[in-house]
Formats: structure tokens, sequence, C-alpha cells
DNA sequence: AGGGTGACGATCA
DNA sequence: ATGATCGCCACCC
């Protein structure tokens, strides 16, 4: 009876509200839910939301796609079907990164 | 308890 | 730019 992952939700939320042709690092994303230290758990979450989330919105600090191989293709190839553009290997955050608003307040536990 | 692993991120050589 | 190191944190032995 403990369905846990309730915690993953709230994690992830704020993914829901990144745009088509906008992007948010995993930090921002963490910040954005109310856990700062956590960019690894979104990343972490990520993957067990198995597909069921724009995950390729969801980038590293700079616009760095941090996924290897053919996923890290994949990644790109979305993007830019969805209008976001690179430099090199990085995105252009100056025209695609997404402002979260007011950060909410969370610590540790409850 | 202890150790290894990451779709992180900042810093330094 | 590239690679190493460190801090961080949940998960899985």
């Amino acid at each position: 009876m403990k369905p846990p992952g309730l915690r993953l939700r709230e994690l992830l939320a704020p993914v829901w509200k990144i745009p088509r042709g906008k992007v948010a690092t995993y930090g921002q994303v963490a910040r954005a839910a109310g856990y700062p230290r956590n960019s690894r758990q979104v990343a972490w979450a990520l993957r067990g939301a198995h597909g069921a989330i724009p995950w390729q919105r969801v980038v590293g600090a700079g616009g760095e796609i941090k996924l290897r191989g053919h996923p890290g293709m994949e990644q790109r190839l979305r993007l830019e079907s969805e209008g976001v553009t690179f430099r090199g290997r990085r995105i252009n955050m100056r025209l695609h990164e997404f402002q979260f608003e007011a950060p909410k307040q969370r610590r540790k536990s409850t």
C-alpha cells in the first residue's frame, strides 16, 4: 500500500511546464521542485518515468546533452524537431532556456 | 554499516 | 575544450 514515487512526481512536476522549443537543466528542475540539491535524482527520476513525460526538454548545465550514444542522438533529434537550435554540441540556451518562476521552498524531509 | 553507481554541477589543472 | 576531483544524494547490493 504505499505507492512510493509520490516524491518523483513532485520532483518532475516542473518538467511539464517546459513548453515546446524550450529546455531546462536538471538543476533548474530540481530547484523549481524545491529540492535544490537533487539534480541527479531528477535524471534518475526521468529514467524511471520511462518516456511518459517530455524528458527531452531536460538537459545538462550549459545546454549539454548528457545522454550518451543513441539515446543522446534521439534527444537531440526530438529537440530539433521542436525547433531547438544547437551551437556545436550545445543548445543555444540564450534562445531556448526556459525560466521557471518562484521556486517552492522545501527541505530534505517535509 | 559500507561501497559502488549515476541522463548532475562547479571548480581546477 | 578535456579530464580529474569533489560535493551531493537516492538507490541497490
